[in-house]
DNA sequence: TTGAAAGCGCTAACAT
DNA sequence: ATGTTAGCGCTTTCAA
């Protein structure tokens, strides 16, 4: 018992092949009764079409491309699954290749994109400098929308590709700003390296709260570091145990604010007495700490759903007007964890 | 400029097709000097083959389906992405399809997925009962591996379906017999809805510590909720505030200990003095908690490898003689948020 | 409007 | 060992 084709259908609908596709497909080219017979037919026959086929002679896979460095981070996990949902509501299967931040399994994810013909690609590369994998994704000819990264070629803000950009700048300079104005003047920023846009924004804005404020820029201190929680853990134990310690913390609120807090912890640290404490990104950890720790919050799944629209909008050939990146704010919300510098 | 096809290559190394085709295979049947020139021209051409094309004529699509309720759940996120990376380095590409739960989206995956041909899926159905979806997956035709459900007409443990399975109710009881024997008699357990296998699986195990130790299973305080963190946050806080309250908590490691926690603050609940937790499920909340939350682990990305490798022999059609299920252990780590119920 | 036929790019069966 | 040929199931000209 082969698959019922839509040979079969025709057959039993007792029409021709390009009617009963034609029919399917809602052409216009067709009467009533051979609509009705060719839906009734392939109704009864349980037909179901092969997309492989169909794809084949349409160029089109009706497949969209994820490359991401890491579905199971809990920042990434909501796009992806935001960008799914509006995908699928158009039509689409999402395919995932995680890439571990390995610049060869980026590239080779890019190859067999490319031989899978997919219709477009949504792509948060492990660094911005990879050239390559960009290129190689780029020369598949298909739509590609970037996640919260540069280019490699666009020059900060002035990149020619369409692409779904968070205000981390804007929001790690608000938070900056709320923990100078409490009076601090030695603040740590905690985050992953530079290497990506994320990063590199934040730090950015860092900086730029210190400036403005006229403060002392070496009162900002920047700790760069791989998102390893016991890393983490090491590195603020060292920065917190150290004479002229800071007086806040700025944590990316993954593995690194877990590992900050704990060292917190171990060195007796009350929060926010003795330190104060902002999360980057909302987490549940930052939630339900005790104390409740004041967080820099964006929708994950605004980032999905956008880069999602973004995809389909060129899928669909009008892209050339509509805008070709969206930048998303990120909120302060303020919780229990700062307070103003204890008095020495 | 249209794309390089098998032909062209064919053509430039001044061979046929078939040879060509032969030749890029890496089949038996090629001189040296063919496969050298084909290879020759194939590279200096750019050649990549068309999946599409290869998969419409070896009805293969090189494509494994993954359907799970939930990709951004921290608890399913790692399987996801441990059995992307086994799959991977077979060939495969994974097609996720996030079913938010729904019966209507994942029968409209099942169907979609037979579409296209997909060589194989993993699952994990919002709820064991939903028949309609497994009989979709099945009709397909391609194996399907469970992820830590049970199958429809699978009683209990004796579904012919191969799955991977955790051992939450082996979890369970070890837990529950470690808080009896801290001399807890009432324990309440915080868990998603008895709908699925996970949650079935420890209620039995909660319950059956209790049964063994010969305890009045009236302590055994089964809570089944959703995961949404204020649900359990307003359900913790009634259990806790009545008179009768238990002295120790299970609750499921994500939003429902976020909430509970919450919860025990609130109410100005001390841990583990007043109250012992433990969480199911090793998160970073519960690592880096102060205190820090005992915990039962099992491996998420083990359930991944283990369900991909359960599919892989499938697909290579030696699934005859090896095991159909594997069933992961669950580990209890102990930490500080458990202790002897304070006298009354 | 409908049917016949071409062909998407590839692999595999069949000749040679 | 190599070339030739026939499809995989579908959409889409091209005639009629």
């Amino acid at each position: 018992m082969g698959r019922i084709t839509i040979r079969d259908v025709a057959q039993a609908a007792g029409v021709s092949l390009g009617s009963a596709s034609r029919a399917l497909n809602g052409g216009k080219h067709v009467s009533a009764r051979i609509a009705r017979d060719v839906a009734a037919a392939a109704k009864q026959l349980g037909y179901e079409p092969d997309f492989l086929a169909r794809s084949l002679r349409t160029r089109s896979s009706g497949m969209i491309g994820c490359l991401v460095s890491d579905v199971a981070n809990p920042l990434y996990a909501g796009t992806v699954q935001a960008a799914e949902a509006r995908l699928r509501d158009a039509g689409y299967l999402l395919v995932i290749a995680n890439t571990a931040n390995e610049p060869a399994r980026e590239r080779a994810a890019a190859a067999e994109f490319r031989g899978r013909r997919l219709d477009g690609v949504l792509v948060a590369p492990g660094s911005d400098a990879n050239n390559e994998t960009w290129r190689g994704l780029v020369a598949g000819g298909s739509p590609v929308v970037i996640l919260d990264r540069d280019a490699p070629d666009g020059d900060g803000d002035d990149s020619p590709w369409p692409a779904v950009l968070v205000d981390h700048r804007g929001g790690a300079q608000a938070a900056t700003r709320y923990l100078i104005g409490l009076g601090h003047r030695r603040i740590a920023l905690l985050t992953p390296g530079a290497r990506m846009r994320p990063g590199r924004e934040r730090i950015a804005g860092f900086q730029a709260a210190f400036t403005e404020a006229g403060l002392d820029p070496a009162g900002a201190i920047v700790s760069t570091q791989e998102s390893s929680m016991d890393f983490a853990h090491g590195d603020a134990l060292a920065l917190l145990g150290g004479s002229n310690r800071p007086t806040a913390l700025i944590a990316l609120g993954t593995r690194i604010l877990a590992g900050a807090l704990r060292a917190a912890r171990d060195l007796n640290l009350s929060l926010p007495n003795d330190l104060s404490v902002l999360s980057v990104g909302d987490t549940d950890l930052a939630a339900v700490h005790a104390p409740a720790i004041t967080a820099l919050r964006w929708s994950l799944e605004d980032v999905g759903r956008a880069a999602a629209e973004l995809l389909l909008q060129r899928l669909r050939g009008d892209g050339a007007g509509a805008a070709t990146r969206a930048l998303l704010p990120v909120d302060l919300v303020l919780r229990e964890s700062c307070a103003a510098p204890a008095k020495t």
